[in-house]
DNA sequence: ACAGAATATGTCGGCTCTGACATATTACGG
DNA sequence: CCGTAATATGTCAGAGCCGACATATTCTGT
């Protein structure tokens, strides 16, 4: 929050872009796990039902959890993740 | 989940250890992202309530995620050290 | 030692996420 | 095609997270 010599205090332009730019990628953010999700799970040949079981949880979130719905918390992608295997590694290079 | 001679699934034992692993990792990830956000806020001289204004929340709630509160999810975690300025990389490299 | 600033902790009503279930849509072997 | 497995979508009650506020504790300069 640098001020500026005219008055006008710098960020507030840039902070409403770096607030958009922060919308963006925490949704990307997301999307990228959804999509680890499910490149893991089909890698693994198993189907949305099987990983609802290890997770224990319901085919139609594991679903959701896929599709980056709007519903799946980022908590959910993560531990869910963590259940299937995946290291903080690969998390890392995935993000 | 893979099978093995002895009737035994392999992956009863793996999987538990598994999945008190994953709870590990799920949390060392939220402390790690608690400890960047309170590092970036006080890298630039900034009070939680100065960073509450920022993101449109308040100081308890900052010192809640600053913390690792287990009221705070990962997602508000994100979306406040993106609204702070992290990018993909520093977070990849922090995690 | 004190005052004021900064940070931490507790609580709560409202809103969001969750697992579960029902049902719809799509994919695929025969 | 057709049956069935797989995936997707809609809904809901209960659980958990949210911002906000009050209050407590810790930190800092004097």
């Amino acid at each position: 929050m640098k001020k500026l010599k005219n008055g006008w205090v710098e960020g507030s332009v840039q902070d409403f872009l770096d607030l958009s730019n922060a919308d963006v990628e925490y949704i990307e953010i997301r999307l990228t796990l959804s999509h680890l999700l499910k490149e893991r799970r089909q890698k693994r040949h198993l189907t949305q039902v099987q990983v609802a079981t290890r997770l224990h949880t319901s085919q139609s979130r594991v679903a959701k959890m896929e599709k980056g719905d709007p519903t799946v918390s980022v908590d959910l992608l993560l531990q869910s993740l963590f259940r299937l295997g995946v290291k903080r590694k690969e998390l890392a290079s995935a993000i």
